[in-house]
DNA sequence: CGGCGCATGTAACTTGTTACATGATTCC
DNA sequence: GGAATCATGTAACAAGTTACATGCGCCG
């Protein structure tokens, strides 16, 4: 089984505020890069049904001097459905690094392509770990209130992660400027 | 774009050694087990696809007292394929922890729900690093051979990475513990 | 007035998973 | 003799991505 959720992650998202399915996926695309990610192609569908369950409902903006916009807020039945997913035990992890499997087969290439792909894997992820640095500064800076402190725990991983990345990037970078080169 | 990697994980597995889609299967599925996976339903179709573009060699069994049994050789041209997507920027890079969706949302939820959920996670990735530490010092036995180096090099980010997780499991139940329950 | 961001949506496609079918061999 | 593992393969399905179509509003 391992169904998708991406319903969840829109009811947790709307738990919080009402929001337009636009929204959803820059919040997800900005605060979940790191961990997770939804794309228009899931997230429009998944409302539209949402709603005819009646998980959420759905205001179109009524001031029409505004261009279109469909507000999603959570029902009381789609808070049981979020609580009831909470309890449930977690079911999706997944990874995929594609550096990592050309690290693998790495003897076959030189040693200045791999040092290249280290670069910029490195780059992105001082990037990475830089604006997570930021989020957790603005988040400290604002009232402590709804789930501040969860959210600030979900930043921790991703910089325990992302420091772990730049570590192992110095290490191969040693490891690669004094392995001997074939191929 | 952003083709699938399962083509260059067969002929990368194959540049080792000759392999049937059962053991590439096994492979993968222990070795690479904390970045990527395959099901068979993806390596099969492409072994016979890149047996069909001469990338790759198939051998049936000839003794027939065996079961059936095709061995698949990569081929100078699988080579070249291979070598040259190595030398190919890295495209795929992607993570999806339920966990820290569930974290995201754990005001919603009672404090031991979220205790059980991190033990679990906990207890998973202390096994997945033992195993890892138990590859490392299995290759450390063996004589310095092949892509031995490049291999402790991909273990070596599996461990940090676990350990990350680790550390942020001890965080998080300290944070757990201290926290006053809602909901 | 041009470009960017807001905003919704879908169709076609690719990718990946799961379940099933089949059967031999090995190990206890 | 029965369970586990080896071994191949596919069909149905689920999940996810990409590209496109459309158009408004705001800012410089």
């Amino acid at each position: 089984m391992n169904q998708s959720k991406t319903k969840f992650v829109i009811l947790g998202l709307l738990s919080e505020q009402s929001l337009t399915g636009y929204d959803i996926r820059k919040i997800v695309d900005i605060r979940f890069s790191f961990f997770w990610n939804e794309s228009y192609g899931q997230i429009y569908p998944v409302l539209k049904k949402l709603s005819e369950e009646k998980l959420v409902l759905a205001e179109k903006s009524k001031d029409d001097s505004k261009r279109e916009r469909i507000s999603y807020s959570i029902t009381k039945k789609g808070t049981i459905v979020l609580k009831n997913w909470l309890t449930e035990p977690v079911e999706t992890e997944s990874m995929r690094l594609e550096i990592l499997l050309k690290m693998y087969f790495s003897n076959m290439t030189t040693r200045e392509v791999m040092q290249a792909h280290i670069g910029t894997f490195e780059e992105n992820h001082k990037k990475q770990l830089e604006l997570l640095n930021l989020f957790e500064s603005q988040l400290k800076k604002v009232e402590d209130q709804d789930n501040h402190q969860e959210v600030l725990q979900v930043l921790s991983l991703g910089q325990k992660v992302n420091q772990a990345y730049l570590e192992w990037c110095q290490e191969t970078q040693v490891f690669l400027s004094k392995r001997r080169d074939r191929s």
